[in-house]
DNA sequence: TAGCTGACTCCAT
DNA sequence: AATGGAGCCAGCT
């Protein structure tokens, strides 16, 4: 009860929310890309604690695609085959993004975001 | 307060 | 492409 209210206050687990709801569908973004593009270089890990957190209603009204977020390897994080891993493997499937095994081709699906998203940013 | 942990990365094999 | 080790650091206990 208490930890959740933690959580909602934690400056940057939201700034990192705010970022992942800014990967369009379609396309995916590493650990490593969000930390940086929300202010946090070299904070990769902490991304994952954030997304482990997100709030069930979303945030600000609107959903975070936690599923969006892989690692630099160009996979999905969870083991294979745990309940985890295929939740997020159909989310993106969903998105069209096309899986081979745990393994999504990031030159083809990696978000490249443009100047006015990273102005958009700038206004929080 | 002091460790411990891990939805990470980089680099070498 | 897959695997392992070292470094990393905020959050958690």
């Amino acid at each position: 009860m208490v930890k959740s209210i933690e959580n909602l206050n934690n400056p940057n687990h939201i700034r990192i929310w705010q970022t992942v709801q800014l990967i369009p569908r379609g396309f995916v973004a590493t650990y490593g890309q969000i930390a940086d593009l929300s202010g946090l270089p070299g904070r990769a890990r902490l991304v994952g604690k954030a997304l482990g957190k997100v709030p069930k209603s979303g945030w600000n009204n609107n959903p975070v695609p936690w599923f969006r977020v892989i690692n630099s390897q160009g996979k999905i994080s969870f083991p294979i085959e745990s309940e985890n891993f295929l939740r997020q493997k159909q989310l993106l499937q969903d998105d069209q993004v096309v899986i081979i095994g745990a393994r999504i081709k990031l030159p083809e699906f990696q978000w490249q975001p443009d100047l006015a998203e990273l102005l958009f940013r700038l206004e929080y």
